[in-house]
DNA sequence: CCATTGACGAAGA
DNA sequence: TTCTTCGCCAATG
């Protein structure tokens, strides 16, 4: 799992990753379904807010619904934008690919 | 041990 | 466009 926590912890300030996107780059891929269930009992200090669904949606609910308001109110502190409630602008949503030269 | 269930997503109807 | 099915596979009851 440590290629995954290290992806996600380079993900920029202000920007969001698809849960699908990150376990296709992964060494051993994984469906995002998967992705979503190591994030649900990921390290505390990874910025999860940051990963959300294929379209940017803001996912996160079924077992504790509190965090989706969590994660909007993460991400719009980052200047996430959004286009709806719970679905940032796709301009936010990045690549696993671009994280390389970026890092912010 | 067997059945369900997900922080998902693509494909078919 | 909305709904269902299916692949994914570890965790949960």
């Amino acid at each position: 799992m440590e290629e995954l926590w290290h992806l996600v912890r380079s993900i920029p300030r202000g920007r969001v990753v698809g849960y699908g996107a990150l376990g296709r780059v992964l060494d051993r891929p994984i469906s995002g379904l998967l992705v979503g269930r190591a994030m649900a009992r990921c390290p505390s200090d990874l910025p999860w807010w940051r990963v959300v669904g294929r379209d940017g949606q803001i996912l996160t609910d079924k077992r504790d619904p509190r965090l989706g308001d969590l994660q909007r109110q993460r991400l719009q502190s980052e200047g996430v934008a959004f286009v709806e409630d719970y679905r940032v602008a796709p301009s936010a949503l990045i690549d696993p690919e671009e994280l390389r030269p970026e890092s912010d």
